[in-house]
RNA sequence: GGGUGUGUAGCUCAGGUGGUUAGAGCGUUACGUUGACAUCGUAGAGGUCGCAGGUUCGAGUCCUGCCACUCCCACCA
């Protein structure tokens, strides 16, 4: 017996960790069933679920449950990211409660502590997964510090430094000053300030007053400045080419040269250089041979290449102003609107800086994840994203991919003392080739330096799947993967490396499509941020909505190409339609509508069970077409118009006069037809609502089999025939309806109602549905107009059937005419649009004669119920 | 500066290849406790589809321009 309420924190745990403990998501390697695998973007291990995950996972396990039901050899492989700063930023967090740097406890003790904290807490990201439902296998789950997967990040390492696609360089990166290490360009976010631009003046070497003025917006780099550029073509400015500036303060000359970086129109025309501290500085500073001065330490105060050593930018700044309007250089201060970069875990200001740095040749490899792109090896959807991608791709920069951290994969490089660098997996293969390369044994240090998050998430796609050591079935069977699924935000952070360090590995794409979806926002549309405080935790709301109603939300909101804006109050609606189900299928139980194995669709005689099951083919189709094409929203409510709307709404208020009527057989039927639908029900919606469901598959019978591995309903005949009669009755008593409510005519007035129409059709279904159609519309009777309509008789029309009802002393009949008098109008407005179309010779002649046709039958039926409504407008004219 | 997307009912949004009277949920109005469900039912009100042109027999849908907003990339000495 059903509970009286849906519960869901009744079953729903229970229930996932029953899948789990039977194996349920792992794939049957044995079946000869095509293969489908999707790859779970892994989760920080630091990380809590929020409403991303929950969209993103929500999408990846409607996928996979459909699949693994049409009976595919079906893999979700999941696992956590080691995610290198923001867990490494946890841990340093942690001790630092206990009055610990990382640095007390040496790098050694404080991986050791990262492990460990990865040991208790790690796990949290998971659990709360099993909570949304996904069916990951989890008897595979993956780090991508594992041994295996630390494995496969060695040997591609190895092979591309041997391939020269990694090389050391020393160049201007973006120095994160908190956390020490060069980032990557995407981790550098740019934020729009009011900053100030500060204008001073260099006085000339040996011409006495006179100056070159100059405007900045970072005076105090000015210690690290090589030259002041010109622009040839600057006619105020030119003839100070070729002369030299003295550096105020520390007193240094420097070249005046002549560059186009400098602008004639910006700013004074003359722009400091300072090739060790700014993109384009370095760049003049290399088309120029000028020296590189770098003036900042690792933690982004100035060095003692400066006067003011110690002090951080901002102090050194005022230091430097102060100087300068002491030295009467200071010309004025103006505020400036700028964009500055702050590290995106950071959150501080991110300075360029000159280092020795590791860098993958990134241009050399997005050529080819470019091309099976534009071949269509690998495809976007939405397709539009493929532009973004190759634009990004196009004017990729070399990434450095080194990291001044700890907690993260070493890099398998070794240096000589004479700094000759080994690049091996191992370290003894790594000893053995420089003793060989020396001819005698030598003494190495390994590299300190660990790699970027992102090169461990890169080869994701296959080092899950075994690749480079086991000899994996799993590596042949599931790759390519089949479709990857992940917000537009991290195409160029992963889905992008995804590409070319699978294009170079394995020479094939690691997966053959990548859905993209969009970001989860709040309710008023704003992205949801801890520092705004508007996060939504999914865990609270599957709490007190279920896992079933937030994946439905997900699913029903996934528009492609949008933004999802979350609703509490939508959340909730699709809390009630899981409510509504529930108690569809008490109602069965109730009328000991069970399941039964004799049961064939096709042997159904009446005409309303075999409307349902058209019906229910028909939303079969319709959720399988959608889900084919990856339109989440129309799959969705899809399954939900037909359960509500069709089958409680109309079905089941239809077969209540046959259940509590006393005909035996059409009871029977009846009864084995709702089984029959129920349980389409449940499997179609299973994907999305897999615990409900699944609930209730367990509960209405038994079982030969598990709903999860029910096989999804495929090419199937539909019986387009079957649904006129009932769809007849529907149009019929929401006519009846509509008139009853018009006309304010009270619920428990029992009318009498007269069905005049041409059609022998509709002869015989006011004979077989009358009862039907007076339980659904509140009347005592309806039948076949025997006669000659009575002036009292208030009339509606649906289609070419008139529905014609006495009504004598119930009604105000003044009201009645100003009801006709509008339905005329409505009737007019579209005639006149009929005609305007059927007058146009161009309309009759170019548009398609089927086209034509159905404008002239519409004309035609509305003449006739134009006619018929000013009849009845006419018969009750006096009363 | 380069690129992308969006603008449809009070709100949040659907409307693959142009073709009935433009849909849903929520909200709202009226009625209703009828033997699954008030987490409900029935009926209704509510839209010049951002603006202006164009193509077409026919445009919410295609094209051009404009307006407003979103996001991404680059850069601003």
């Amino acid at each position: 017996m059903l509970d009286k309420n849906y519960n869901p924190k009744d079953f729903e745990e229970k229930i996932y960790e029953k899948w789990e403990k039977d194996g349920d998501f792992k794939p049957d390697m044995k079946s000869d069933k095509d293969a489908f695998c999707i790859v779970i973007p892994p989760p920080n291990v630091t990380g809590v679920l929020h409403m991303g995950h929950a969209l993103d996972d929500t999408l990846q396990d409607i996928l996979i449950r459909y699949n693994r039901m049409l009976g595919k050899k079906v893999l979700w492989q999941p696992g956590t990211d080691h995610a290198g700063i923001a867990t490494q930023m946890v841990v340093e967090r942690n001790l630092a409660k206990e009055g610990i740097s990382r640095h007390d406890l040496g790098r050694e003790k404080f991986i050791d502590t990262v492990w460990q904290w990865r040991k208790q807490s790690g796990g949290t990201i998971c659990k709360q997964l099993r909570r949304l439902g996904a069916s990951c296998d989890w008897s595979r789950e993956r780090f991508t510090m594992d041994e295996g997967l630390s494995a496969a990040v060695r040997k591609i390492f190895v092979k591309m430094y041997k391939d020269g696609l990694i090389y050391k360089a020393k160049k201007l990166v973006n120095w994160d000053s908190k956390f020490m290490t060069a980032i990557s360009d995407l981790e550098v976010v740019q934020k729009e300030t009011i900053g100030k631009m500060y204008y001073y003046k260099y006085p000339i070497e040996g011409e006495a007053g006179e100056y070159i003025h100059i405007a900045t917006t970072r005076p105090e780099t000015m210690f690290g400045d090589t030259a002041v550029a010109v622009s040839k073509n600057n006619d105020k400015l030119k003839h100070l080419i070729g002369k030299n500036a003295i550096l105020p303060i520390v007193n240094r000359p420097i070249p005046i040269i002549a560059d186009d970086h400098a602008d004639p129109e910006k700013g004074t025309g003359a722009v400091k250089i300072t090739p060790a501290h700014d993109f384009n500085d370095f760049e003049v500073g290399r088309r120029h041979n000028l020296p590189l001065i770098n003036i900042l330490n690792p933690d982004a105060t100035l060095n003692e290449n400066t006067p003011f050593p110690g002090l951080d930018t901002q102090t050194a700044r005022q230091k430097t102003i102060e100087k300068l309007e002491e030295l009467g250089l200071m010309e004025k201060i103006e505020d400036h609107p700028m964009v500055i970069p702050y590290g995106d875990r950071s959150g501080v200001v991110i300075e360029p800086l000159m280092t020795d740095q590791w860098f993958v040749d990134t241009p050399k490899l997005a050529k080819e994840a470019i091309r099976v792109v534009e071949d269509g090896e690998m495809e976007f959807v939405p397709k539009s994203y493929e532009k973004t991608y190759f634009e990004w791709m196009r004017n990729i920069q070399p990434w450095c991919i080194s990291r001044q951290l700890w907690w993260g994969h070493q890099m398998p490089i070794w240096y000589a003392e004479d700094g000759t660098i080994f690049c091996e997996e191992t370290e003894d293969e790594a000893q053995a080739a420089a003793d060989k390369h020396f001819g005698h044994h030598v003494e190495l240090t390994r590299e300190t330096d660990v790699l970027d998050t992102w090169f461990s998430s890169g080869l994701w796609a296959f080092s899950t799947l075994g690749w480079p050591y086991e000899n994996s079935e799993y590596l042949k069977t599931f790759y390519p993967t089949s479709v990857l699924v992940t917000g537009f935000d991290i195409i160029f952070f992963w889905v992008a490396r995804m590409m070319m360090m699978s294009m170079y590995a394995m020479k094939q794409v690691p997966f053959k499509k990548a859905y993209i979806h969009g970001l989860v926002r709040d309710e008023q549309g704003r992205k949801m941020s801890k520092s705004k405080g508007n996060t939504v935790d999914p865990m609270e709301t599957i709490d007190k909505y279920g896992a079933d109603a937030l994946r439905f939300f997900m699913a029903a909101m996934e528009t492609q190409g949008r933004d999802i804006n979350l609703s509490e109050n939508r959340i909730a609606g699709y809390r009630n339609f899981a409510t509504k189900l529930w108690n569809a299928a008490r109602f069965g139980e109730m009328n000991e509508a069970k399941p039964s194995k004799d049961f064939s669709p096709t042997l159904v005689k009446q005409a309303i069970n075999k409307w349902i099951i058209a019906k229910a083919k028909e939303a079969t189709l319709e959720v399988t077409n959608n889900l084919d094409a990856f339109r989440f929203s129309d799959a969705a409510n899809g399954v939900y118009q037909f359960v509500w709307g069709t089958f409680c709404d109309w079905y089941i208020e239809m077969i209540k006069p046959i259940l509590y009527g006393d005909d035996e057989t059409a009871k029977q039927e009846t009864k084995a037809t709702f089984a029959w639908v129920m349980d389409r029900i449940l499997v179609i919606l299973h994907p999305f609502m897999p615990f409900i469901t699944t609930e209730l598959w367990d509960n209405l019978a038994a079982r030969d089999e598990k709903l999860i591995k029910h096989a999804w309903p495929q090419d199937e005949a539909i019986d387009n025939h079957a649904t006129a009669a009932i769809d007849w009755v529907i149009d019929t008593v929401s006519a009846i309806r509509s008139l009853r409510s018009e006309m304010n005519l009270p619920a428990s007035a029992k009318l009498k109602a007269y069905i005049k129409d041409s059609s022998t059709d509709v002869s015989s279904y006011v004979k077989e549905f009358s009862n039907i159609i007076c339980s659904l519309s509140r009347l005592d009777s309806i039948e076949e107009l025997n006669g000659t309509i009575t002036p009292d008789m208030v009339q509606t029309v649906s289609g070419s059937t008139t529905i014609l009802l006495p009504l004598k002393g119930v009604v105000d009949f003044s009201a009645e005419r100003e009801r006709l008098q509008k339905e005329i109008a409505q009737l007019d407005k579209n005639l006149a649009g009929y005609a305007a179309k059927l007058s146009n010779a161009n309309f009759v002649e170019r548009a398609p004669a089927k086209v034509v046709e159905e404008e002239k039958k519409r004309q035609t039926e509305a003449l006739a119920n134009k006619a018929k409504v000013e009849a009845a407008l006419a018969r009750i004219a006096n009363l």
